[in-house]
DNA sequence: CTGAATCCCTAGCGATACTG
DNA sequence: CAGTATCGCTAGGGATTCAG
């Protein structure tokens, strides 16, 4: 084997890394849940069902190319079930499926850590810009 | 109050879920979370202190960049614990916290989700692609 | 060894307009 | 009502170079 400079060991590692990661669970877990829209639809489906227009309204912050992608996604992933009501205007109703509602649990695990840590993430924070 | 168009409706609405998202722990820790970069160091990290070229070396993926801007905003957060050894190649240790080892606890919950849960995603993609 | 600063390019997202 | 399609911008992040 050649001797390799440093830009192209780089990128050895690189690709050796990306496999590794794309073998591990964890990382897949990641890419869902690290998006923020999809922790959003997964908190506010979190407590029942909703319209595609009352996800759009609770949600505000998101346009609709972004809300319908992470429908989509999150359904492709069999976390929430998707069912269209064929009637004059359409409706169609999202909820969270078993598995959804299995991840929901441990992302709300996520969301009380940060409630009681959030005053010490501040305060080292301050800290720190001191 | 005028008559707003739908364009100044949406940045209204906008601005308001703005608003409360930065009002929303939740929010916080999952800016923290969601950077792929963020959760890769405090894995590192959690099974023991590690030197920067360790992490360098372990999350061979990271740029000398993301490494170094990772590390800070952990450190500034009240995360990661760093420590200058003053020698004559410098030395710098990194460590969680106890505020990052419990934060680290959760992602694994996380990720212990992930490990069992996997394979029922896989599946559902395989079905919904289908 | 550890880190700061710069350049640069792509992917993600928002805004808008159109369809069933 | 519930999408799909397209355009354009900007921010994240990689490569490179300089410094303590």
């Amino acid at each position: 084997m050649a001797t390799l400079t440093a830009a192209q060991r780089r990128q050895r590692d690189r690709q050796a890394y990306d496999a590794f990661l794309a073998a591990c669970p964890a990382r897949k877990v990641l890419d869902r849940i690290s998006d923020k829209w999809v922790t959003l639809v997964l908190a506010a489906l979190g407590d029942g069902p909703k319209r595609y227009s009352d996800l759009s309204r609770i949600i505000a912050g998101a346009s609709q190319k972004m809300l319908t992608q992470t429908l989509r996604s999150l359904e492709r992933d069999g976390l929430v079930g998707r069912t269209v009501t064929t009637a004059v205007p359409v409706r169609v109703d999202y909820e969270l499926t078993e598995l959804g509602h299995s991840l929901h649990a441990v992302v709300r695990q996520l969301k009380d850590w940060a409630e009681s840590h959030i005053e010490e993430i501040e305060q080292a924070r301050a800290a720190y810009d001191a």
